[in-house]
DNA sequence: CGCTTCACG
DNA sequence: GACGTACGTGAAGCGA
């Protein structure tokens, strides 16, 4: 199979010898034969490794043409019906193996070798139908298994092979363990039992005295029938009087040759691998020694064995993005001609019985809406090979026309409820991957049907991690960038503005390309991007923050958070009264009506008619500027009263219009609260951002503003709970860059602010002035945001020459803060990133920009991501852990919101302090057990009726 | 659709 | 010494 073009597995080649692999019994021998042995994160891998090694050198060292590997599919079988107390006595799975499961899996897939398994049957059933398919194909098997209940299967042309003890298993060896011939085990192990399957035998009877009897009498039948003629009473009494539990034991030691088997023996013919993602898996597994090997064989082959079909690629294209080099993929076919569309049961079962086979399979839902909460489902799409893909209409409903006609009925379809009976088992089977992109989506639809969707992989997400802020992760950005793919465009299909039409008006063909290659793009993206987790070192952010949060913050979502609407409206009236007033007294200062809102009219007013101030245009727009801080600054110069009623005016109306109005739309008819939807793939940092309705931004800060908290409320009977972290990026500052007074200071639970200026301004903490501790405070933050003399002053409104004195003071006493500060930029510079405490990568694209404004940009950038980052690892740590720890306290609380530090819970009454006692607890420890941070992070709880209230 | 402003951490 | 700034977001309104 070295050669690149070998054919594809379809060309059906006649299988000449087979080899069939007991995953299910392997990996319990491995783990009792094996010494232990663990990855460095931990992960038990002992059985992993045999598992491994073993493969690799039975597609080697054999002359295999057609392998598979075969699993026990459930504990429930055929078996359990004839005899309730089969494998009643086996013992637990012992707690390390358990992990080594989905490894060993994944070790098939690294091979690209089918993984076999079917509800109902053990592997051993499967094994036999298959070896019978394969005899009577003319091949030669081998069952790789040291199990004793597979030895009856030996026959010519079937043979075993021990692969703990690397040796042959033959009718020689079956005869040495059992005594008989291998056509005659069954009828031993009828009569003796086992004891770890708890079949029960006869009585008294072991492995010697069986085989003696069935070799006498010829078979079991015989025996039992002839049982009067035995010679020692004792044994004849018992025989006589257990034959019934012998013909059972029977039954339940033989295995079934019929097993309906749905792949066929064509599907095991050898394929050869992705080389690249046999290494990764062994790199991620660190087994070291078997990459070298793996890698050395493979290069002194001079050729690699290949994935037909994958490769060969053309070679990537380079693009420069964002002054990083990102490779650019070279196209890579695409056809639309096989998707299919579903409406019919059969076809639909085939597609879900494919997608089982292939243990791996894209997930994508239309709906008629983009809000979860309203959403209704309109279509499923699925993929499971490249250029492949089937939707599956549900919610399609005909196209109204107009009084000349022209519209449609319905299509024929599937019922909804039919197709999501279908699909659920294959939608929550353990041992299936679904992929999505943005399946966060998904899964809150599927959630709203009952239908738990895991296991997943997120597209997106894995994108996010490998190449946050380098550039976009939607579907059509990434199909373009690593497949050379223009995609179908959503527009494409609903059409835009008044023409625009929901999901379920598309007509059937088009809804068919868009959502199969939606489906299509996603798998392949999948097969380029996950791979690289491994080998860029990022599986663990991905694995242990990014892709738990999915269902997590799903929940938040389709909970939503109750606004009191009455309340809105109250607030929406006294603000439009209120800058209604402020209008007319404005105008009346101004001596002309003009509109305040625009920035260009109001600056004219300011500096050209009234002359306020020194007039100064700024911007490259040659707009005046007109923020806040300059207002501020006029009010007081100019002694005129018009700026301070502008800034009177443009809070009052940004309250209006971006809060009491707009948060009234957004209640969701369907459940009377407020949905926002949270992006998991916008920011450079690694924190989430809110929007529709952006969440987190609502007022606290004036005290106008915070009458908003207000309208947050609990549920009747439930409380809001805001848990929030106390400094958390002061404290990682201090942590990260190693500072011991600063880490002692919050040890020693210290006003921080007020330590900063004692050691900055050389005053005394008692009795500061407060002036002096906030111009402190600002430096603090300064810090944070990777300070410079021009932002410093700005912020505490200062001549720009004593920000810089403060700065050179504050350096003189920490000088580890200006150390780690330089440090990160040149970190940043040499691998065009900086990186969190648990490993996420924060890109710096034009951190060697040859415009010095933009490189201090992003050298601030710098500095501050591993702080904003780490931070926003930790509260996604405390996220991930909440519901658990929730359904373990038996607490019914929920998570609704999260606001970058902070928390905001809804739990009934009678929960509320308990909650809020957990939720703390859990935030407090949310960098451990990975990250034992010396600085304590300390997370404060309100508990009360409203958002405002309760922070 | 880009710009400005301003709400939050 | 250039160059224009505090770090990270999203939404609304203006005006071309």
């Amino acid at each position: 199979m070295n050669n690149p073009a070998a054919p594809a597995p379809e060309a059906a080649v006649k299988p000449r010898h087979v080899y069939l692999v007991d995953g299910s019994g392997y990996i319990f021998r491995a783990y009792h034969a094996l010494p232990p042995l663990t990855r460095s994160d931990g992960t038990p891998t002992n059985a992993v490794l045999g598992f491994t090694n073993m493969l690799w050198k039975l597609l080697e060292e054999t002359d295999a043409d057609h392998v598979a590997v075969i699993f026990d599919a459930s504990r429930k079988t055929f078996r359990d019906e004839i005899y309730k107390e089969y494998k009643a006595n086996r013992t637990e799975t012992p707690e390390d193996l358990i992990p080594q499961f989905p490894l060993i899996r994944e070790a098939v897939k690294a091979f690209n070798l089918p993984c076999i398994e079917m509800e109902g049957y053990e592997a051993d059933d499967l094994i036999a139908t298959y070896a019978d398919h394969a005899v009577a194909e003319g091949a030669d098997v081998t069952i790789v298994s040291s199990d004793k209940d597979l030895m009856q299967l030996i026959r010519d042309g079937i043979k075993m092979w021990d692969p703990m003890k690397n040796r042959p298993i033959g009718a020689a060896e079956v005869q040495e363990k059992f005594g008989v011939s291998p056509d005659k085990v069954i009828d031993v192990q009828a009569l003796c039992g086992d004891s770890t399957d708890n079949v029960p035998g006869v009585r008294g009877i072991g492995v010697k005295t069986a085989a003696e009897l069935i070799n006498a009498y010829g078979s079991l039948e015989a025996l039992l029938e002839r049982a009067g003629e035995i010679k020692q009473p004792k044994r004849r009494e018992t025989l006589q009087e257990n034959a019934a539990l012998a013909r059972i034991s029977k039954q339940l030691v033989t295995l079934k040759h019929d097993v309906p088997v749905e792949q066929p023996l064509s599907g095991f013919a050898k394929r050869g691998f992705d080389p690249e993602t046999l290494f990764g898996f062994l790199r991620h597994n660190e087994f070291r020694t078997t990459l070298t090997r793996v890698q050395q064989k493979l290069a002194e082959r001079g050729g690699v064995q290949v994935v037909p079909g994958a490769a060969p690629r053309p070679a990537p294209v380079v693009k420069i993005i964002k002054n990083q080099v990102t490779e650019k993929a070279a196209p890579q076919a695409h056809n639309r001609e096989n998707y299919q569309l579903i409406t019919d049961e059969a076809a639909l079962a085939k597609c879900i019985a494919d997608a089982t086979y292939a243990r791996q399979v894209a997930f994508d839902t239309e709906t008629n809406s983009q809000q979860v909460a309203d959403a209704a489902l309109v279509g499923i799409s699925l993929s499971i090979a490249p250029n492949q893909g089937c939707y599956i209409p549900v919610g399609h409903s005909g196209i109204e026309g107009d009084l000349l006609g022209g519209g449609s009925a319905a299509p024929n379809q599937l019922p909804l409820a039919k197709v999501l009976a279908m699909l659920k088992p294959l939608l929550e089977d353990p041992a299936v991957l679904k992929i999505g992109h943005s399946i966060k989506f998904d899964v809150a639809i599927m959630a709203k049907h009952g239908i738990k969707l895991a296991p997943i992989d997120d597209t997106m997400l894995i994108s996010y991690v490998l190449e946050g802020a380098l550039h976009a992760h939607n579907l059509d950005e990434l199909a373009s960038l690593h497949l050379g793919i223009d995609t179908i465009k959503y527009a494409d299909v609903t059409g835009t503005g008044k023409a625009q039409v929901t999901f379920d008006k598309v007509p059937l063909d088009k809804a068919r390309d868009y959502a199969a290659e939606d489906a299509d793009v996603t798998l392949r993206l999948h097969h380029t991007l996950k791979p690289r987790l491994v080998t860029e070192r990022l599986s663990t952010v991905y694995e242990t923050i990014e892709r738990p949060l999915i269902p997590v913050v799903a929940a938040m979502e389709l909970a939503g958070i109750k606004v009191d609407i009455n309340e809105l409206k109250r607030l929406s009236n006294d603000f439009g009264g209120r800058c209604a007033e402020l209008e007319r007294e404005v105008h009346k200062l101004a001596g002309t009506e003009f509109n305040i809102g625009s920035p260009k009219q109001l600056g004219e007013i300011l500096f050209e008619k009234l002359k306020l101030g020194d007039g100064g245009k700024k911007g490259k727009t040659g707009a005046y500027s007109t923020g806040a801080d300059i207002l501020e600054e006029l009010a007081v110069t100019s002694g005129h009263p018009l700026p301070q009623k502008v800034l009177d005016w443009r809070q009052l109306s940004k309250l209006k219009s971006t809060y009491t109005d707009a948060l009234q739309t957004q209640i969701s008819p369907n459940t009377g609260r407020v949905h926002t939807s949270y992006a998991l793939a916008a920011t450079s940092t690694g924190r989430l951002s809110s929007n529709d309705p952006n969440l987190q931004n609502i007022p606290i800060r004036t005290e106008e503003g915070r009458k908003i908290r207000h309208a947050f409320v609990a549920e009747k009977g439930h409380k809001l709970i805001s848990v929030d972290y106390s400094q958390i990026e002061l404290r990682l500052a201090a942590e990260m860059a190693d500072i011991p007074a600063l880490k002692q200071a919050f040890q020693d639970n210290i006003d921080i602010h007020a330590l900063t200026a004692s050691q900055v301004f050389g005053v005394p903490v008692e009795g500061m002035d407060p002036m002096v501790r906030r111009r402190a405070k600002a430096i603090n933050f300064g810090i944070i945001y990777g300070i410079s003399p021009f932002g410093l002053a700005a912020q505490l409104g200062i001549p720009q020459a004593e920000a810089k004195a403060y700065i050179a003071a504050y350096f003189a006493r920490f000088p580890g803060i200006r150390d780690y500060m330089e440090r990160t930029k040149q970190i940043a510079r040499e691998q065009g990133y900086v990186t969190t405490l648990f490993g996420r990568r924060c890109h710096v694209p034009g951190i060697n920009d040859k415009n010095p404004a933009r490189k201090s940009f992003m050298e601030r950038a710098a500095i501050n991501a591993p702080l904003q980052g780490t931070a926003a690892d930790i509260i996604k740590r405390a996220m991930v852990r909440m519901p658990e720890a929730f359904a373990k306290a038996k607490l019914d609380a929920r998570m609704l919101l999260q606001v970058h530090d902070e928390l905001v819970f809804e739990a009934p009454e009678a929960q509320a302090e308990e909650t809020a006692d957990l939720a703390r607890k859990v935030m407090e420890g949310a960098a451990l057990p990975a990250r034992q941070i010396s600085v304590p992070l300390i997370a404060e709880a309100g508990i009360a009726d409203n958002w405002a209230e309760a922070h």
